[in-house]
DNA sequence: TCTGGGGTCCTAGGACCC
DNA sequence: TCTGGGGTCCTAGGACCC
């Protein structure tokens, strides 16, 4: 096996293949949540716009429901391309305003109430949505669909339910995005009976979160993860081992976890059509054309895999971003948005306590040329004004460019709890700074830090003085934001 | 599909160190 | 001063995932 040294303490191999993984994956997870809270949209083609706001036109599609779906709805769709494939329901309700009261029949009264506290907070709670276009006469209520904007805390309150599920059910998981998660059932259950495993999670989580998810379970991850995918929604697949191989064999390349259209395309270029193909061919070309991937893929693609499902660690990075509605070339639309968006980021950072070295900004150009801009501190800070200077800084380049998207985003996280100072001592001194502050003992202490930091600070906000040219973008000036950085800290 | 937002990982060149 | 090899960090871009 291409295994590397194993740390001390870890089984030895022969136990991999013991392995029972199991991938769950909620369908249509945020209309699946939309429904929960607005029981009359089960059944109707249901659209989760993001960047959307009700009513209007900008946005993509973040989830469509399986109703949505067989308009040509997709994922990741403008949401103007969604409408134009299935029209907003409440287009309709300016000539039949009755429409949704005849197709619920006798459900209770109440409906409408029902909703009326998310339209307190939230003004996209009500079915009725304001009408955007003109009414088509032709149209019928089967030809339309609901449109809602993302609510991710009220998602992310629901997934923390079915979380307790899965942890309930398994002894590590994995969480990998909202609505997906890797579990580890070697302990709870064995292969004669994983079926039926897999049902009890299913229909735990359908009883007590009314959510549907898919599950697959197999003996690696990534034959989990096709698995859950193979029969959704509702989905339940088990493959067992020995059978990963030829589960695999029949599979279009572009199913396969990590092969997006650029590599499907070229793998097509090679002859290589399904996952059959990819684990009969020669594995050196993919080598030489992806690099690693190329292995992985050809590994994967045979059912090897020997990844452990492991806890997510401390995220890597923090960003927002966001487009404009057309494209900008003022500079102070986009400094005001730059403003925000570092705001944001510098906020969410301290509320997950984590410290951040680089501070990075995007700038989407139209077409559509991504461009990224990013800077390292010579330590890690904790530091809004700061942020928002580097990212002006950054930004100067495009100023007076035409974008359509800016974003902000900062890395090189720490995390003040986190202890890994047995793994990365000082003993390999040639790789770090002279300064060494941050690593150099005393991690809990938070003045400490805060010290080092603020040196940090000055030095940069110094360097960035020096060649700030924007005339009138900021009228705090940046020197204001040095001294008060300076006077916070010392 | 004329393009949202929040992430991860990989690659490649250059700087810099030993 | 030139040459060589190894290693890490930094930056920019790209592919991919949900």
């Amino acid at each position: 096996m291409s295994e590397g040294p194993r740390l001390p303490g870890v089984e030895a191999d022969e136990d991999d293949e013991d392995r029972i993984v199991c991938h769950v994956d909620a369908d249509c997870f945020y209309a699946s949540c939309e429904r929960l809270r607005e029981p009359e949209l089960r059944g109707e083609p249901v659209v989760v716009g993001m960047g959307y706001e009700p009513g209007d036109t900008i946005g993509a599609v973040a989830t469509a429901s399986y109703e949505a779906r067989e308009f040509g709805v997709e994922s990741a769709q403008a949401i103007s391309t969604a409408l134009e494939r299935l029209p907003r329901r409440a287009a309709l309700e300016g000539e039949a305003p009755r429409v949704r009261e005849s197709q619920s029949g006798s459900r209770s009264p109440s409906e409408v109430q029902s909703t009326s506290e998310d339209a307190s907070e939230n003004s996209s709670g009500s079915p009725r949505e304001p009408d955007a276009e003109d009414h088509d006469p032709d149209l019928t209520p089967e030809e339309t669909g609901f449109y809602r904007p993302v609510d991710m805390d009220y998602y992310e309150s629901v997934a923390s339910e079915v979380r307790e599920i899965l942890h309930d059910c398994a002894d590590v998981v994995r969480e990998v995005s909202i609505d997906e998660a890797y579990l580890d059932v070697t302990e709870r259950t064995a292969w004669e009976v994983a079926d039926g495993f897999a049902r009890h999670i299913k229909d735990r989580i359908r009883r007590e979160v009314d959510v549907v998810v898919s599950v697959g379970v197999a003996p690696t991850m990534s034959a989990a993860k096709i698995a859950s995918d193979f029969d959704k929604p509702d989905g339940l697949t088990v493959v067992e081992p020995g059978e990963v191989r030829d589960f695999l064999a029949p599979l279009e390349v572009d199913l396969l976890h990590g092969v997006g259209p650029v590599t499907a395309r070229e793998l097509r270029e090679m002859g290589l059509e399904t996952a059959g193909d990819v684990a009969a061919a020669d594995p050196e070309p993919l080598v030489e054309r992806f690099g690693e991937r190329g292995r992985e893929l050809y590994e994967r693609a045979r059912g090897d895999d020997d990844r452990r499902v492991e806890p997510k660690g401390e995220p890597k990075s923090f960003s927002r971003e966001s487009a404009f509605a057309e494209p900008v070339s003022e500079p102070e639309p986009k400094y005001d948005q730059i403003e925000t968006l570092a705001a944001a980021v510098a906020d969410r950072a301290r509320r997950e306590g984590a410290l951040y070295r680089t501070v990075g900004v995007k700038a989407v150009l139209p077409p559509y040329d991504v461009n990224t801009r990013e800077r390292s501190l010579s330590g890690p800070v904790d530091d809004p004004d700061l942020v928002d200077r580097i990212a002006r800084d950054l930004f100067t380049e495009f100023e007076t460019e035409s974008v359509r998207k800016v974003g902000v985003r900062v890395a090189n996280l720490e995390f003040a709890a986190a202890d890994q100072t047995s793994l990365d001592g000082w003993e390999g001194t040639a790789g770090h700074r002279a300064d060494g502050g941050a690593t150099d003992g005393e991690t809990g202490d938070g003045g400490t830090t805060a010290g080092e930091t603020a040196d940090d600070a000055i030095d940069e906000s110094d360097a960035i003085n020096d060649d700030t040219t924007t005339p009138s973008a900021d009228p705090r000036g940046p020197d204001a934001d040095g001294q008060s950085s300076l006077t916070d800290f010392s």
